[in-house]
DNA sequence: TGTGAAGCGTCTATTACCTCA
DNA sequence: ATTGAGGTAATAGACGCTTCA
């Protein structure tokens, strides 16, 4: 189950100082790993793992971020202290009285009820083309939601164990599942949206200090024709990166600060940069490329 | 061994219903 | 009482995988 998202940083690429391993581990954890051909099965209690190290606060030690969490402690606050049971597995030792909840009535249609309309369901569909909808209990929900946190997809055994113990049709159970693995991947969406739109804003900064830093450099060039005997102006240089830095820019480690984690720079301008001359790097650059 | 049909599970888009402000 | 928005259960269709003849 993965859903390989792949960014193109073509420049990491061509960046040997950035690790792309570890550091850049923006993975993505959700769907169906068997499209991809990943692997032949996936496990079925494979939890939704979303890794964005960058965005962690111990900066990619494979913590990451996992999106179940998110969701599933919002629907904890939201249903604040509904009685929820841990249920290690999908079978528990008792079944619970889920009353469904319809219309003005919520909560109060009793279980007999349920079972007389279920099994008209079961007969005729419906009568008909009319679909009824019924809104889940609380009870029921929270329980659903433990459930999604062990294993996000059934297997016919789980789901059937689920339907009798909420005392649901499997198809219901079912129908949850996807809609729960829908809502969970939106809300990826979102979370990868807003990722997506900090690099985007972190480049746009990077790219406004590189041109400004290649104006002054034109304008050194030309206010000093002479700069082989001119007095040494202090430039810097990554070793590594070789990243130019006059003395009024930030240094590359400096610089390297407004990127997310992943996107730094973790050995390369770390380092001192060791300065030279004007004319050196000058003479060494021919700007007229840049 | 290759192939096509059937069955099953999942995903995605959409609809329909319900609740609430 | 009405209404519009948002949430979500349910449906339909497509797709991929596995099994089997």
């Amino acid at each position: 189950m993965e859903l390989a998202l792949s960014l193109g940083l073509g420049f990491l690429e061509k960046s040997p100082q950035i690790s792309r391993s570890k550091d850049l581990g923006f993975c993505i954890g959700l769907g169906d790993a068997r499209k991809y051909g990943d692997e032949k099965r996936v496990p079925s209690d494979s939890p939704l793992l979303l890794r964005f190290p960058c965005l962690t606060d111990n900066h990619g030690d494979g913590r990451g971020l996992d999106v179940n969490r998110l969701l599933l402690a919002e629907a904890e606050e939201s249903e604040e202290g509904a009685a929820v049971s841990s249920p290690n597995s999908t079978v528990s030792s008792f079944q619970m009285d889920f009353g469904i909840r319809t219309g003005s009535n919520k909560g109060k249609r009793d279980l007999n009820s349920f079972e007389a309309e279920r099994a008209s369901d079961d007969d005729d569909e419906l009568n008909g083309s009319a679909r009824k909808k019924l809104r889940l209990s609380k009870e029921q929900s929270a329980f659903l939601e433990e459930s999604f946190k062990e294993h996000n997809t059934l297997n016919p055994k789980q789901k059937l164990a689920l339907a009798k113990q909420l005392n649901l049709r499997p198809r219901q159970v079912e129908v949850w599942f996807q809609n729960r693995r829908a809502r969970t991947k939106l809300k990826q969406t979102e979370v990868d949206r807003e990722y997506l739109k900090r690099c985007c804003e972190t480049l746009r900064e990077e790219n406004k200090r590189l041109q400004k830093e290649l104006l002054e450099l034109r304008a050194l060039k030309n206010s000093q024709p002479f700069y082989m005997n001119s007095p040494a102006t202090t430039l810097t240089m990554c070793p590594s990166c070789e990243r130019v830095a006059t003395a009024k820019a930030q240094s590359p480690a400096a610089n390297n600060r407004g990127y997310p984690p992943s996107l730094r720079s973790t050995d390369a301008c770390d380092l001192e940069p060791s300065p030279r001359t004007a004319a050196h790097l000058i003479k060494s650059l021919d700007l007229d490329d840049l």
